[in-house]
DNA sequence: GACTGTGAAAAGTTTCACAGCT
DNA sequence: AGCTGTGAAACTTTTCACAGTC
């Protein structure tokens, strides 16, 4: 394997990484970054692939397989420093910077959407609500205070907002989503139980509570299809 | 590849598969089920694996190898009819069943679930909900009068409950977890940012907007990252 | 002519197994 | 002795391409 052409030996080298890297493995590194913060939590200095590995139920080969398309963060015989590998993975995936985030569609989830607080400690700042209703106009929902979608591009180029929340109603998010785009997001989190489709650069993830039941219940009816015993925690 | 034991072609056929079905072909499914609801909807009597594959961004051999796996529900040179795929591909993830569904954690989540209209449309009932606070219990939310933890034995094996949707603090999400499991709960949809553990034989689905949002960064940042232009909406 | 169903090829992903560092 | 990093092997998944049916 090419490894990697940056020196990530020196300390939280900025690891571009010469393969393109597989997106599953990107998919993996948030899981990563959690546990090691659990790790760091509870006092843990240095961990390695075998424990890691237990934690999120994967291979301690793939543990490290993945790490591979970064660097090299680990001492042969020793494992890995948790601090070390958490913050280059943070690095890794963008975590060491802030984002700015906009919600729109403030009705009951954007709601909750604005009032949890399980965003901000993770570096993404709610910084702007959107909505088209007028009685929602100008409340004031989780300390933003909510915009006219008319003013979206302004608000979204003046404040450097990259990543959209769109929770609106399902025959709305597309076309919001075309609008969000317009106005240079680059990243969408759709709640909508919709099949989002945008242009090549820009990224979707749709948090789908049905879909996700479904995908269970064919594991439930008779034949036995328990398949593996693993249990992909997606 | 060894099809299909089942006569499929007798019209709704239980379609018991030979071989081992992949797991992503089955989480794929559920979404070939909703843009079929949706095409029946606007009155599509008739598709292809290429209308389909562009309503789902998915290539049409992927549809077609999919379908593959469960019987034969085209006919060459037309295409599928979409009501019988419909039924057919229903049937196969169980979902002409009904399912009852138990609520774990009735805080401002836990009431946003038990008040949110899109589960009953596709089958699943939330039949019970069980809170430890003892101001939650007795209240009705969503229609379900909350009960206390201590009766979920009981009302799980009375009410034949098979899925459980959890939204208690992290802290005490894998408590629960094993409670229900142990109660007989075989499908579970947890909603705190941690790793559930269960055994063979269980699911577990979690829906984690922040992991959901941290897979996405990584292809913000400066590097051109944008690997392929294909956006796997999860 | 159009489109499915499917073996076979290609591509992608995981696991193995071991050299090499601590 | 213990554990990483990594080529190579094994396995999985996707895509191709075409025979067969409508």
């Amino acid at each position: 394997m090419a490894a990697n052409l940056s020196d990530s030996s020196s300390g939280l080298g900025s690891s571009i990484p010469a393969v393109e890297v597989p997106e599953v493995v990107i998919s993996r590194l948030p899981q990563y970054v959690r546990t090691l913060t659990q790790l760091l939590d509870a006092g843990v200095e240095v961990t390695n692939s075998q424990q890691l590995g237990a934690q999120l139920q994967v291979t301690p080969a793939q543990i490290r397989k993945d790490l591979s398309y970064f660097g090299r963060f680990g001492k042969q015989g020793r494992g890995y420093r948790v601090r070390r590998l958490l913050t280059e993975l943070k690095q890794i995936l963008g975590l060491d910077s802030e984002w700015n985030v906009a919600v729109v569609g403030v009705g009951r989830l954007g709601n909750a959407i604005l009032n949890y607080p399980g965003f901000n400690p993770d570096g993404f700042h709610l910084v702007a609500a959107f909505d088209n209703n007028p009685n929602n106009v100008g409340r004031e929902v989780g300390g933003v205070s909510v915009q006219p979608m008319s003013v979206m591009a302004e608000t979204v180029a003046a404040r450097d907002i990259t990543i959209a929340i769109v929770a609106v109603p399902s025959a709305h998010t597309q076309s919001v989503i075309d609008q969000l785009v317009e106005c240079g997001v680059r990243a969408i989190l759709n709640y909508a139980p919709i099949n989002a489709q945008v242009p090549a650069g820009v990224r979707v993830r749709s948090i789908d509570p049905v879909l996700a039941l479904q995908s269970m219940t064919y594991y439930l009816t008779e034949p036995e299809r328990q398949s593996n015993g693993l249990h992909p925690a997606g």
